[in-house]
DNA sequence: GGTTTTTGGTAACACAATGTTACAGCGATG
DNA sequence: CATCGCTGTAACATTGTGTTACCAAAAACC
């Protein structure tokens, strides 16, 4: 979060959406956005985000439904937007979770002083440590174990492996999402946070060190297969358990 | 907190205390409450708490010291109360440590949902650890034991190793934050109480010098990670004990 | 099939972050 | 006021990361 923070804002209503995400991004924050649940666990599913702007009136499974989901699933903090103004309506959404509430029609204005109270409270809450989900604290694969809580990587023999930090958050990125397609954006977004500059190599250079580190022959990678034009992926099975 | 979260309510307004305890206990929480910081001190030396509300005004030392002290003291998280509703005052009072806020006049439901909120939020922090002063007196980890009120550590033979009261400061920041990511700033506020300069090293020095006297091989550190461009993590459990 | 173009791998370098040591200043102690 | 232990600072060593460059592999083209 020292670098831009990254929002995303699901909302049903495309001018809402248009209208947010251009203010914000004027003002510095990153944002996606998503027209209701189905999107949204998508977005969730690519990149990482430090904040969700949640409409409470949506298609399908309705915004109370996805922020008690959000909770257990993850700790990115929430802010609730609702058509109704009535105080137990924002009960509910601070019942249900949320970190704050906005009634509309707001100004975008306040929103962004909100979102930023909030995100200035879960930085102080757990600085620097990457939002979302981390509730398994080990990730069998392949034969390796990494343990997410000690950040430590064994080997089938048992073996300690040292991992740079940058080796560890891709390798979280990778077992986190696996059998998927990663874009380099992405898997920047995922491990680093920050978004990509054009020409930006710095991945695939931090992939090769991470495969000269866990694959048997590195120069014929099984685990993170290289997806021309599209990224990487990794391949295994991803066990997770306590 | 599986059973009965315990509130600690200060306030000078004997009304708000009687009908905030009245209404908390009701919903299932243990409540005390007290009239003003002497009061909370008393309190808190006899018992612990998983969450203090706590009025911004009271009659000798006021509520922003004494929340600030709790932050130095203790972890239990803190609601804030205040009569006055600005933004400034807010963030005042989330720049001082507090979890969450919540302008008089309130609604009783309101702040339940606050402290269900912030509990929840700690919870998750904190998983198991339980909450509070270190009123216990001894932590065990890695096979280490530290003894928080002779302020000595041994080693898992029993060996008394001396620790520099720096040092020692620095142990207890960690042993009560484990599994986070500290910054060397919030080391520096933790263990000295102050800020840091621009290009501050002292933290790194402490930390070599700590994992010099507890790391089986300190150029290989197992119990204090770094986490690069983040600042340092304690990762062994914590047990603590009386 | 052969050539060109695009894409990816990685070595080498430069820079940034961290580890470590030496030393000086400070306060406590006797 | 000499000594001792502790701490911060500065200097240097080490390690990690991003960038660039060059080469190889794959795809596209003819």
């Amino acid at each position: 979060m020292s670098e831009q923070a990254h929002i995303l804002v699901v909302d049903d209503d495309r001018e809402i959406r248009d209208l947010v995400a251009r203010y914000l991004s004027k003002h510095g924050l990153r944002v996606r956005t998503a027209a209701e649940g189905r999107q949204m666990d998508k977005e969730l599913s690519s990149w990482s985000f430090d904040l969700i702007v949640l409409d409470l009136m949506l298609p399908g499974e309705d915004g109370l439904s996805l922020c008690r989901r959000l909770r257990v699933e993850t700790s990115i903090p929430v802010i609730m937007l609702t058509a109704m103004g009535e105080e137990t309506d924002r009960i509910i959404g601070l019942e249900m979770g949320a970190d704050d509430y906005i009634a509309k029609p707001f100004n975008p204005r306040e929103l962004l002083a909100r979102i930023k109270a909030v995100l200035r409270r879960s930085s102080q809450r757990n600085p620097g440590a990457p939002s979302g989900v981390n509730r398994e604290s080990k990730c069998l694969f392949a034969g390796w174990q990494l343990d997410l809580k000690t950040r430590e990587l064994f080997s089938s023999e048992g073996m300690l492996i040292p991992l740079s930090s940058g080796e560890y958050n891709l390798l979280v990125a990778f077992v986190t999402h696996p059998n998927r397609v990663l874009s380099r954006d992405q898997l920047l977004d995922l491990a680093r946070g920050r978004e990509a500059q054009p020409f930006d190599r710095a991945m695939d250079v931090q992939v090769s060190r991470l495969r000269r580190k866990i694959e048997e022959d590195a120069s014929a990678p099984i685990l993170i297969k290289t997806i021309r034009s599209g990224g990487y992926m990794f391949t295994p099975n991803v066990e997770t358990g306590s």
